[in-house]
DNA sequence: AAGATATGCTTAATCGATTAATAATAAAAA
DNA sequence: TTTTTATTATTAATCGATTAAGCATATCTT
């Protein structure tokens, strides 16, 4: 008899506040008594059974009765998978980044997953400790919005056979599963669509990291102005800071409308630059679109109460989500599939916020 | 020796897209030539030493350059512990949730806890399969936003001594931990805000359901009218369910302007409805304050935007989710300690969204 | 020098599952 | 009747850690 050792073990009797046990396959083998193994292949295997339809029978009744939940660490330690993804995004409060995570949520779910995040506020190294944290957690992949100088983390991933898929941006020097937008194209239509307006001088606010769809939208930019004979001046394009994104956008918007020929309009880069920038476009009393033209990236809730429809880059999100979750989890079922590179297709959706000296929006 | 036993277990051999396999207690014992159980007192007791000094560093050296990183499932196995939290709120994508989530995320990295978050979309199904899918994943307790019909739910978690801490809604019907706002209290004096601005016929636009908060916005709304005189008009009181927030609102509001007497106010039980509302408005071309007054609850970038600086309700979002996770890991520590409730002063910002017949807004 | 205490490391059980290998029994085939 | 095959359940190893208990040596006591 292991009485003394078994009322030891048993919490319930030491501590008062203990009143159920999680039943493991342990509890139900005891109560029928059977094996565990026998337990486990009744409940695991289903009707494959090597077990006798009586016996299986019984153990899926007292199993039920029991109330009986698999540990799903236990199973995660024997399968070396847990069933779990981490995403890693530059800030979960962020509107744009707190819908992705919406959607990854729910793809991830109906194909039985488990979502973990974490923000890593653009900085390369707060990332770092996310990605160690979630490897020894043992998550089956990541999907990761990288920040500048992340490469070494994604190396580590790579090392360590951890699929993962970029989203909304990618490290072009390495070959990695990602999906992304066509930000050149994009941001072309959208300087198009300034220049289409009757803009000429046409400034632009971007963030100052070297990440590659910040690159592509100014590049976007500049070929647009290039390829409609205005030729770029150096001044018009401002690059803000992450870590002093109001001050970054207000000292932008000053030098763009307080030099010897001020610009006509106004291409921010991302929704956070155009929410603060069109803040203090209003504290100036800047009106749009008599006194400047705007495009902007990224729509929100924030721009539907903006006094003029706003034209804007709208992202595929949940195309881009979808797939990125679903690009990942077949990499974590068959590692062996070769990397998936998406580039989606982005709409420009046309306001009132562009007019400039020449005509009018034609909206 | 068990070289054919090995290299069956290596998959290095077998599939060649494999490259580094995580280090192991295991594999740093081999190296070094000592017991597993050695080098295991040596990396996580670590001073401690019933092991000599030279042993322990040579342990501590290979384990670095094997680049040793401890499996949290196995540990978690053993300890019955993952130090991770699940979260559950109603909709990540919603900015209200999503900066909870991020303020939870922040403080429980500082107590070294992880987060597994999941939206319940304000149904109790859903919310039951996170706790359950949670449940089965060890969290260590839960922060929930919980939703109508939850309560068995909650039940659960109480039978199986998880801890867990209610935010943002309380459930009056049992004693749990919770963390949530004055919201009779804060309700009253928007409501008395409408009133003291001259406003008489205030309608209230809330959710349809019957959860404590809403209760309380409501008594709050009805007890303000009544101190001050104003007897209170059931069509006054709209009620959207969760499911059809834009028809509802929109339906709500025709109502209360269509009326034989049309209201002069509204107060809006949250942001999401607020949102809705101040839309449909401008739809109609009621202005804010000239046709009608307006207060609401929550901010966001949405209504910085918004042409009248609106009256709101501001929560004390970081002081309650804060307090939330720290509540929540005491109780993770010591389960024996008592339950933890805090209703929290929430504050009324005044913007210039008020102002009826009698007076214009003061401020 | 005999017994007592320290020191330093190993053995083995454990957490809760999975699963290959095997044993025991019954039924079918020779 | 003996051998083969099916059926049904058990044993034991495993995942990667932790940790009580045990076993050698070495060092102190007196």
């Amino acid at each position: 008899m292991q009485v003394a050792a078994n009322s030891t073990a048993n919490p319930i009797g030491k501590y008062s506040f203990m009143k159920k046990k999680k039943t493991s396959l342990k509890d139900i083998a005891k109560e029928v008594g059977v094996s565990i193994a026998t337990v486990s292949y009744v409940l695991s295997k289903g009707a494959n059974s090597r077990v006798s339809v009586e016996m299986s029978e019984k153990i899926k009744k007292v199993a039920k009765e029991l109330n009986y939940q698999p540990n799903q660490i236990a199973k995660s330690l024997k399968s070396g998978k847990t069933h779990t993804i981490g995403l890693i995004v530059a800030d979960i409060s962020n509107p744009f980044f707190a819908h992705i995570a919406r959607i990854v949520e729910d793809e991830a779910a109906k194909l039985d997953y488990t979502v973990i995040f974490g923000s890593s506020d653009e900085k390369a190294d707060k990332s770092w400790g996310l990605i160690k944290f979630l490897m020894n957690r043992q998550v089956d992949g990541f999907i990761i919005v990288p920040s500048e100088g992340s490469n070494d983390q994604i190396q580590y991933l790579e090392d360590h056979n951890k699929p993962y898929v970029l989203i909304d941006r990618r490290l072009p020097e390495r070959e990695s599963n990602y999906v992304v937008i066509d930000n050149h194209e994009v941001a072309y239509q959208a300087v198009k669509r300034l220049i289409d307006t009757g803009n000429e001088r046409i400034g632009m606010i971007a963030y100052s990291n070297g990440l590659q769809h910040m690159r592509d939208r100014v590049s976007g930019y500049r070929m647009a102005l290039q390829n409609h004979g205005i030729s770029f001046d150096n001044s018009w394009l401002k690059a803000v800071n992450f870590d002093q994104v109001k001050e970054g956008v207000r000292a932008g918007i000053d030098d763009l409308l307080n030099g010897p020929k001020p610009i006509d309009a106004i291409f921010f880069a991302t929704n956070t630059l155009a929410v603060e920038g069109l803040k203090y476009l209003d504290k100036l009393n800047v009106r749009v679109p008599d006194d400047i033209s705007i495009v902007c990236f990224d729509q929100g809730d924030a721009f539907d109460f903006y006094y003029c429809p706003l034209t804007y880059v709208k992202q595929p999100l949940v195309t881009m989500s979808e797939e990125a979750v679903r690009i990942l989890i077949s990499q974590i079922d068959d590692p062996s599939l070769p990397k998936v590179q998406k580039s989606l297709q982005a709409e420009l959706v046309i306001g009132k916020s562009c007019s400039g000296r020449l005509m009018a929006d034609k909206n």
